[in-house]
DNA sequence: ACTCCAATGTAGGCATCGACAACTTAGGTA
DNA sequence: TACCTAAGTTGTCGATGCCTACATTGGAGT
């Protein structure tokens, strides 16, 4: 631990990651990590040439870490998009400004399209259990990435108007199975009858 | 035209407004918009006492001009969910960096309240075509505010989507209509045979 | 083992910003 | 007509992001 830090990047991303639990991005300074580091006010421009992109590796790193989790989500097609949902609400919920930053517009050309390639591995998830839906029957025709798109954004605008505080947490969780319920019976080729909501 | 400007606070609001849509939301500083209105970089704190409110009044108005728009859309209740639907689309396409400010996280506890009530009253234009849909007998039962909700999330979300560039021009006109047909085809008592997306 | 260089960290400085405080002006009203 | 308060001004402070010039050091290549 002299002049060199080591592993100054890791670093930054860590405590970075911890600042925007805590205090949001707007709390988030690179002098004021590189204080709590112990380390200059300059340091950090060697390893993120902006603020912004410091931002994008967060962004990416919550992208893979989401993937992650929802690729773990077992079980049939129908099984998976239910849980592919509630996962990612429980990740939205959990990391708040985090998704804030992982959705932001202002990134920099090459981090955004690197965001936008794990975002689309994130939607792969979706795509094959659509696709396996098909296969089982449960699910109408179509191009099955125009569907799990659909899909998507329809679980991704409950978990944004949850993060916009727009939805309590108990209208959230029942405006996520509501927009499945909908979601999935205008998805099946035969719906059965409907089961009315609230 | 003297030492008092007159109308100080609409002319930093229009001003902010312009900035907002040419710079977006960081581009936006309490000293640029008075220089540019020939005032002192003090002035704005008379009638803004933060930055934040400033946003905060930008995203009520926001709130107001889209309800506006959204309350102007004609027809029986399923025209009118289309064209709320689309009329929201491009509103946001048209303000991508208002609907970012008006969706903020960080509004001031008095401004969050009036938004929220705003937002309310814009999602009640949902409700009613919903509430339309069902005395017509094109909506299943259940309550109209739960359904509206996830109609509009999930409109709500291929908004977000396209704002965030994850979705291009194309494949956002195209996932809209995905997700109505998804939706109002899971919202019908009884569905017809499906019609492939795509 | 020695040299050197490129990566990494430091130090200083600059422009900008948001916020605050003290002061000034003027328009409307008692 | 006097004044009082809303509205605007000026000056200042601390913080930030970014840039440039400089210092250190570990490790690659001989």
């Amino acid at each position: 631990m002299g002049y060199h830090h080591g592993n100054l990047r890791d670093a930054l991303l860590d405590r970075a990651e911890q600042v925007l639990a805590t205090d949001g991005v707007d709390g988030l300074s690179l002098r004021a990590l590189a204080r709590d580091l112990g380390v200059s006010h300059g340091a950090p421009a060697r390893h993120f040439r902006d603020k912004q992109a410091l931002l994008d590796a967060l962004a990416l790193a919550g992208f893979r870490r989401l993937e992650e989790a929802l690729a773990a989500c077992p079980g049939n097609w129908s099984d998976r998009l239910r849980g592919i949902a509630r996962t990612y609400l429980d990740f939205a919920a959990a990391n708040p400004a985090l998704l804030a930053v992982m959705y932001d517009v202002k990134h920099h050309p090459e981090a955004s399209d690197a965001l936008r390639a794990e975002a689309e591995r994130g939607l792969g998830q979706v795509v094959d259990a659509v696709r396996d839906g098909q296969r089982a029957g449960g699910v109408v025709d179509g191009d099955p990435g125009e569907l799990a798109t659909a899909l998507f954004a329809a679980v991704h605008g409950v978990v944004q108007l949850a993060l916009g505080n727009l939805l309590e947490p108990d209208e959230t969780d029942r405006a996520l199975v509501t927009v499945l319920t909908i979601s999935l019976r205008g998805l099946s080729p035969s719906p059965g009858p409907a089961r009315p909501a609230g």
